[in-house]
DNA sequence: AAGCGCACGTACCGATCGGTTACATCCTGG
DNA sequence: CCAGGATGTAACCGATCGGTACGTGCGCTT
């Protein structure tokens, strides 16, 4: 039963995965680099190594396989925010300033082009594109789950906190698109603290 | 010499503008409300009630007249920032909080789907792309302005200041595309004062 | 009224878009 | 060794992409 299984998908040669996982692969590095438009299925199915007929084997169409690919990237933001909130248990400030950090932490990263959701938002204005739903609930789900966190806080107005801090971190995403890694990005984590600083001293009126 | 004219370019008939500025506020439309990518030139020159031909005199092509739209747009929008800012000289606090209320009041706007020169820079990631030199410069002079206000308050971190009230602004533009009018995006004016208010208090360390 | 020149439209180009077909081949598990 | 699933090959589809050669009609000048 566990004789050899050679190839399976545990690391074998690099690409021995399924040509559904390496378009999956392919089209989720495509799509993120040049953006969802830009790309079209010929250079997906080239740069996965695959043929036409095997993308649509495994996807229905691209919206389909863009759909897909939005919500990996969901799953592994919430992943993300699962793991970092169950280090800091019962600390709502420190959850926060961590979150903060967080995403500075991937807006440094050198292959960093804005949050997949957020860029697919402004790339699909029609209300009906499959993958707004899925950006949409993730989404929404983080500024629960934030507003959830400053509820914890005394004294505080806890939507208006969560949203200031929303706004700096999809900011900060957004501005490093214009400015890159020298713009006002820089000074995500400065001014998330001063926020969340500012609302514990005095509760707003 | 000033006899008739007939249909030059003051109001006439509506639609005697001649094929190129019709074409333009076609284009600005279609690409602001749906994207630069996903809007072909035939149908802007369908929106337009032109034909190609006369967007091909007009323009050298479709790259040509995007940068067209966001010059027109950069300068708008600088102008909007002068005219603002002449109204309330010699009070750099009042400029910054008006600044935050203009950018607030354009989101409020019905018609609102980001910023145009945000927008492009996702849909453009490339650094060559003729739009990006404008949008970037725009952008950079907004912020360079913003932080000579804040150097105007006394005993503040002027570009910690600029930088958070631009995150929040970028922020409130690209949550309003995920959330729409009932986002993040409605806490703007408060978070942006209190940001400001936070810094003047007290300078940070 | 004649003729000139501009502004515009008709019709078309090759390339690429997303998507599909029918069939050959290979590798694997039984 | 053989059957079946997964993949590749290659050709093809209609639609649309950005872009263009060429014809036509109108208004202005003389």
């Amino acid at each position: 039963m566990v004789k050899k299984v050679l190839c399976s998908d545990q690391a074998c040669g690099g690409d021995r995965k399924g040509a559904a996982a390496r378009v999956f692969e392919a089209a989720r590095d495509l799509f993120y680099r040049r953006g969802i438009r830009a790309v079209g299925v010929d250079e997906i199915v080239s740069q996965a190594g695959v043929t036409k007929p095997s993308l649509y084997r495994a996807f229905a169409s691209k919206d389909d396989l863009v759909a897909a690919c939005l919500t990996e990237s969901a799953r592994g933001s919430t992943a993300d925010l699962d793991a970092l909130l169950a280090e800091l248990p019962d600390d709502p400030e420190a959850q926060l300033r961590a979150i903060v950090r967080h995403f500075a932490r991937k807006i440094a990263d050198p292959g960093f082009r804005g949050c997949p959701l957020s860029n697919t938002a402004v790339e699909f204005p029609e209300p009906g594109h499959p993958g707004r739903a899925v950006l949409e609930t993730c989404k929404a789900n983080l500024r629960g789950r934030m507003v959830g966190i400053a509820r914890g806080l005394p004294q505080v107005d806890a939507e208006t906190l969560a949203d200031g801090l929303i706004l700096l971190i999809e900011g900060a995403m957004a501005s490093h698109h214009i400015f890159g890694s020298q713009g006002p990005s820089g000074s995500l984590i400065a001014c998330g603290d001063q926020l969340i600083s500012s609302h514990l001293v005095r509760t707003p009126a």
